[in-house]
DNA sequence: TTGGGATAGATAACATGTTATCTAATTATC
DNA sequence: GATAATTAGATAACATGTTATCTATCCCAA
């Protein structure tokens, strides 16, 4: 019970598993294939995957501060602060300092940047809703699930 | 049955869940986290995730050629063209011309990328089945399964 | 109070991701 | 066998990922 011989990702036969079909590639394939069906939506209207991750949570959470969006949407800081700036300089959003902590700054979307986000939601929610229908939305709902359960489960680690 | 409260990840209180909790963000958090878990041992032997998948499966498949490596490793012809170039700097690859087509090159690795690949894969196995264990192994066999059978699926446009 | 740590962001430097384009070699068509 | 289409890689240009470090502010304890 140990070969499991079917591989139609890798074209030629392979005699191993632990490594092409580990679970950090298999996260990784999977998440390019559900990107995929996005891309396209987010090249015609000249947005990269993590900028409309931005313009979402921002839009979601008005007045969020950098951190909690850094970590809302899975991207760090360095990265974050280049983006804010050139989605500042594009009038997408804005950022704001806050009084009683000159170190914190909140972020909120422009009209610009909710006009981006109306234009662009419907679309982005059917191609989800499409891949769920494809995949079976129970499945889908067990998957995410599950993810999420070995997300905690390696957050405490053994010791 | 459509309301799910819990949001241990997100730290403040969210009325949404399609976005925040969708599976793109899904898959990139877990892969974030199982990832957490190889960097300490990666960044000790100098070496980034992609370099280390890179030398993995040339170990496991000598005088594979870029092009079917790209796809085993999840890289994109343009970066691994970049690495290749780099790796074979360090003396841990080299490339080799084919008789017979020479657009192609073959890679294989040199002692130095063989010793490399030896110091390093006990580690690299033991924090894999580390997590194995937590996680349980049926569950991963599961949960690896089904990010497989979501790709297939993803693969196959429903035209 | 003040001085030491902690926190919020920014920046630097380098590696990789992504799309578009380019070159050279190969294959198919006629 | 000449030409068009295809294929294997490389390169350019820009965006993001990653680690380390820096600055400014805030907080807290002596």
């Amino acid at each position: 019970m140990n070969d499991k011989p079917s591989y139609s990702d890798t074209n030629e036969l392979s005699q191993f598993r632990r490594f092409e079909e580990a679970l950090p590639i298999a996260l990784l394939r999977t998440r390019e294939a559900v990107m995929a069906r996005f891309r396209p939506h987010l090249a015609q209207h000249g947005m990269t995957e993590q900028q409309w991750r931005v313009i979402r949570v921002v839009q979601q959470r008005p007045g969020i501060d950098a951190t909690a969006l850094s970590e809302a949407c899975c991207i760090l800081m360095p990265s974050l602060s280049r983006m804010l700036k050139a989605l500042e300089g594009e009038k997408l959003l804005i950022r704001e300092k806050v009084e009683g902590d000159m170190r914190r700054q909140l972020i909120t979307l422009t009209q610009r940047g909710e006009a981006k986000f109306a234009e662009m939601v419907p679309q982005a929610e059917a191609i989800y809703a499409q891949i769920e229908a494809e995949f079976g939305a129970t499945d889908m709902d067990k998957l995410i699930e599950q993810l999420q359960v070995l997300r905690r489960n390696l957050k405490t680690p053994s010791e």
